[in-house]
DNA sequence: TGCCACCTAAGACCAAGGTCTAATACCGAC
DNA sequence: GTCGGTATTAGACCTTGGTCTTAGGTGGCA
C-alpha cells in the first residue's frame, strides 16, 4: 500500500488531486494537510509516507523556508512541489532547495502519474521545458538552508510570524504562551541565522521568498 | 544642446556609454553619477536633463524604490532604465514604476543611440524581445509606489540604511546627525509607508526587490 | 534509568525603538 | 516678506526588544 501526503490550502484542488492519485494507486492511504503546522500533526502519527506533495504557496511556508524545513524532517521521503507556477526559476529554485521533482497544476492526471511514478521510483521529474532550461547543478546547500533546518518546529513557526510582521506580545498570545517564551525563541533563532535582530532576521529571510512579480497594485 | 543624466556605478561603463552617447549627441552636456546620494548632490546645480539614463542595480537605489522616487523627482524627464538583467519580468516592472524605456546593457550603439532617440522624442522603447511579452498595461501608480514617492529626500536616504539592516545609532553615525533625529526619520516613514514598526516597514520595502535569484551559495 | 533536546517560564536588567512636544533654522514659493 | 515644508535637535516618557540566569516539565532514546 502507498500513503501519500498532500499538503495544499486549496480545498477543491486537493480534491482533485486525490481524485487523480487514487485513480493511478487505487490502494492509497491518502493524507492531506491545508497548512504547515496542519501537517505536522498527522506527521508524528503517521510517519512512513511514500512520497510528500507540497504545495509551495500554502500557508505557513514563507517562500522557500517551507520546503526547505520540509526537506530536513522527511530526509527520505521523496518531496514533490506542486505548484501554480511555471516559471523556470521558481522550479529550478525548488530542485535546488531539495525537492525530488515540479509538477505545475496546470499538468494532466496522466503527466502526475507518470511523474509520480517516476519520482517514488528515485528519479526527477521536470516539466519538459524546465528541464531543458535546468542547468546541471549539483546538490548544494546554501548557508541559509542549513540554518533555517537547524531550527526547532517551534521556532520555525516563530519565526514564520515574525515573517508576518508580528510583535512578540501578539506571537505569544497567538501561540497561547508567554512573552518570555517567544523572547527566548527569538535569541535562539537570531543565533542559528547569524543576526543580531529581528529586522536582520527578516531581511536575510526574505531572500528565500518565492514572489518577484508584485506588479499588480490593489485593483 | 542636449543635457544628459548617465547614473551607473560601473565607471567602465559609464564612460564607455558616454562615448557612444556622444558619437551620436556631439553637443552633448553629460552629467554622471555613481550613486543615488551623487545624482542628488549635481540636481540641484543642473536640472533641465533632457534624458536619465538609470542603472537599476545602483547603490542606494534598493529595488525598484530608487526609480519610483527617481521618477517622482524628475516627472518631465525622460527617464531610461539601463540594466545588465533581460529579465522581461524586472523590464516589465521597471515600466510599471514609471521608466519610459529599458536598454540592456548587451544592446549595441546603434540600438541605444535608436532607443534614446526615440524617448526623447516622447516614445516609449524596449527590447524587441520584451515588447513582445509586454501586456498593453497602462499607467497604474501601486499604493507602495505612492508612498515612497511621499518620502522626503532624507527619508529616502533613511529608508535605505534600514533596508540594510542598520540601527538608528549607526544610521546617526553615518549620517553625522543625532539618534533623536534619525528616530524622528523613522516615525516620520513609517506614518507614510503605513506600517507600525521598522520590522513592517522592511517587509513592506522588500516587495520592490529586483532580486529574485539566491539559488547559489557561497562557493 | 539517565541523558538529552525541546518547550516553557520568571525575574532582572539593559538596549533599542518609538512618540510627543517644542524649538530653531533654512529655503523656495507666492 | 511671509508662509509652508523640510531638517534638525533635546528631553521626557513609555514600549518593545533582547540577553542571561535559572529552572521545571515532557518525551524520546539508549
Amino acid at each position: 500500500m502507498t500513503t501519500i501526503l498532500i499538503a495544499d490550502d486549496h480545498p477543491l484542488f486537493r480534491a482533485a488531486l486525490k481524485q487523480a492519485v487514487m485513480a493511478s494507486f487505487t490502494d492509497a492511504n491518502i493524507h492531506e494537510a491545508d497548512s504547515l503546522s496542519g501537517l505536522e500533526e498527522l506527521g508524528h502519527k503517521s510517519l512512513p509516507f511514500d512520497v510528500i506533495l507540497l504545495d509551495l504557496h500554502m500557508p505557513g511556508t514563507h517562500g522557500f523556508s517551507g520546503l526547505i524545513y520540509l526537506r530536513e524532517q522527511y530526509r527520505k521521503v521523496p518531496l514533490v512541489v506542486i505548484s501554480a507556477t511555471e516559471d523556470v526559476d521558481v522550479i529550478q529554485r525548488a530542485i535546488h532547495f531539495g525537492a525530488d521533482g515540479f509538477i505545475p497544476k496546470s499538468a494532466s492526471v496522466e503527466t502526475m502519474t507518470e511523474a509520480m511514478k517516476k519520482i517514488m521510483a528515485g528519479e526527477r521529474w521536470l516539466p519538459e521545458y524546465a528541464r531543458r532550461a535546468m542547468p546541471p547543478t549539483l546538490p548544494d546547500h546554501s548557508a541559509m538552508s542549513e540554518r533555517i533546518t537547524s531550527l526547532t518546529p517551534q521556532q520555525f513557526r516563530v519565526m514564520g510570524m515574525l515573517m508576518e510582521g508580528m510583535q512578540n506580545k501578539v506571537i505569544a498570545y497567538e501561540l497561547d504562551v508567554s512573552e518570555a517564551t517567544i523572547k527566548a525563541h527569538m535569541t535562539a533563532i537570531f543565533r542559528k541565522l547569524g543576526v543580531r535582530n529581528r529586522t536582520q532576521a527578516v531581511l536575510a529571510l526574505k531572500d528565500l521568498a518565492i514572489e518577484p512579480p508584485s506588479v499588480d497594485s490593489n485593483p
